[in-house]
RNA sequence: GGCGCAUUGGUGUAGUCGGUUAACACGCAGCCCUCUCAAGGCUGAGAUCACGGGUUCGAGUCCCGUAUGCGCUACCA
């Protein structure tokens, strides 16, 4: 039996990090097992879904290169079939007409929790004859479809994949409501006729869909459908252990916000396969194939895991590990897979030109090899790598009086320029040496000169070595920044 | 309140059939390297395995209870 596995986000905001998970462990099934994966939106909720809502989830699922095989499919398209479905069951006697109104229930309800007792539809309409039903039909009562749970000793079990046995008890279900009195289905009709219909095997979800699984089982039970296998994942929590949400935490729970802070897509779905599941050994750096070769079931925790992130540290704007990630990615992939990263990232920020994909392609993936191994998000070869590429760029006012203070560099910093400006081979070997016997020419230690030439050259004070940084930027450019710099040092002693 | 799920250092996780000093990674601190930073190498701090009972020669690992957290508890999805 093919396996089919599908993901089914609801459009009210955007794809977060959650979701984002849930989408990527149906996917490695999906792949692992030569099965299909479906998208399916469940746009039920009729004002919060919006076509924007969507796009901006499928979006996100290309992104990171989570392809489905089917849909996206629409809940909404199947409405008037659900409807059909929970007659079916009333004709069947698994579910009731029910006539009470939702204000009466909503007082019994109110009543129970004021002391503090547990509320339960008592299932007033279920007992009520067909007579009576036509009549109050006839009458015009509005009402609802609620499922008729049986009422033994009996329970609804199952094994899940993930969080083994399963148990509840019949007498703990209420007879929840199915259609409302508008007559249109709920979500748990809507999602478990829809999953039956559409095939699905396994239903990987969030572990809070667990409490909605025994009644999603008495409906396939009732409509005879095969029940398919249940799967739930632990949840993503803050670091307060409260349920991550746009409203409370903002733009670092979207993926979109990965997407623009400069986020390799392989990294961050990388990051997320490591939230929740684990390979049983000390691998943690998976491709694509590696992850659907090492996925299974039996490596998901059952315990929720925190993101962990803090507000306002903008290092850190996200999870470290994280961060940590994307940094070895950009820093160890293959360079002509992270290229187009670059090249995208620069063409966005408006930093691109045609001449890095001719003239210059090898200078400029060369520049990018030198920087990467120090960068930890592809928005930092346009923000911190400016200097590289462009001549306006800002000197950190840390880095010039770290580097730039001693007043004799009024004189050095142009007596280097003259040099290296003679020089026929600017390569960093040659700007070494020439570096290095006018430092000892001038008794000065060869750190000095190569402080602030890079402060001269960047205006901060990391980056590569120098050499390669002189080499990289070009004598021409070089001598100008050196010989520009000397305003800076008088700037400062003055 | 009810039902359910969970509980290993700050975070993510490992810990197979219960058996010596609880492992790995991130983060943090220090050292080495060095022209800086990152990387890399080394070292270190940090966990009475939520708590309390029990079973056992022996429990993070099994059983019971408690606490805490989370989820669900809607004519939301």
């Amino acid at each position: 039996m093919q396996v089919r596995v599908r993901f089914a986000p609801s459009p009210t905001g955007y794809l977060h990090v959650g979701g984002a998970r849930t989408a990527l462990f149906n996917w490695l099934y999906a792949r692992k097992t030569g099965g299909k994966f479906i998208l399916r939106i469940e746009d039920t909720d009729l004002e919060r879904s919006t076509a924007q809502a969507v796009e901006t989830i499928l979006d996100g699922l290309r992104w990171l290169g989570l392809d489905w095989d089917e849909g996206p499919f629409y809940q909404t398209a199947n409405l008037e079939l659900h409807r059909q479905k929970a007659e079916e069951m009333v004709a069947s006697g698994h579910a009731y007409r029910c006539f009470c109104s939702k204000e009466l229930l909503e007082e019994r309800r109110k009543a129970f929790e004021a002391r503090k007792l547990p509320y339960k539809y008592e299932g007033t309409c279920r007992g009520l004859s067909s007579q009576e039903v036509v009549a109050r039909l006839a009458a015009g009562h509005p009402y609802v479809i609620r499922f008729a749970v049986p009422r033994d000793e009996g329970a609804v079990s199952w094994t899940d994949l993930v969080y083994g046995e399963q148990s509840k008890q019949h007498v703990d279900i209420e007879d929840f409501v199915m259609v409302r009195a508008d007559s249109s289905p709920l979500y748990i009709l809507s999602n478990a006729v829809d999953d039956a219909l559409q095939g699905v095997t396994h239903v990987i979800r969030g572990q809070d869909g667990i409490p909605n699984t025994p009644k999603q089982i008495l409906i396939y039970k009732a409509l005879g459908y095969k029940v398919p296998e249940f799967a739930h994942l632990p949840l993503i929590l803050d670091p307060s252990r409260a349920k991550l949400s746009k409203r409370l935490h903002g733009d670092v729970v979207m993926v979109k916000f990965y997407q623009e802070r400069g986020f390799l897509p392989d990294a961050l779905a990388n990051f997320l396969l490591l939230l929740g599941w684990s390979p049983g050994d000390d691998r943690e750096f998976f491709s694509r194939e590696e992850m659907i070769e090492a996925f299974s079931f039996e490596g998901i925790n059952r315990s929720n895991s925190i993101f962990n992130f803090r507000k306002g540290d903008e290092r850190n704007f996200t999870d470290p590990k994280a961060i940590w990630m994307n940094a070895e990615y950009i820093s160890k992939m293959p360079l002509d897979r992270l290229l187009p990263f670059v090249i995208a990232e620069f063409k966005q920020k408006g930093l691109w030109r045609s001449e890095y994909e001719s003239e210059r392609s090898e200078w400029f993936a060369k520049t990018i090899d030198l920087l990467r191994a120090r960068y930890r998000t592809l928005s930092d070869f346009t923000s911190l790598g400016r200097p590289y590429f462009e001549d306006d760029f800002d000197y950190e006012p840390a880095s010039v009086s770290k580097n730039l203070k001693d007043t004799s560099l009024v004189t050095l910093l142009p007596g280097l320029a003259d040099k290296l400006e003679k020089l026929q081979d600017f390569s960093a070997e040659a700007v070494e040496a020439v570096l290095r016997t006018y430092a000892s020419q001038c008794g000065v230690k060869a750190g000095l000169l190569i402080n602030a030439a890079r402060t001269a050259l960047t205006g901060q004070s990391v980056g590569p070595g120098m050499f390669d940084v002189f080499a990289t930027i070009g004598q021409r450019r070089s001598v100008e920044r050196l010989r520009r710099a000397v305003r800076l040092v008088v700037g400062q002693s003055a």
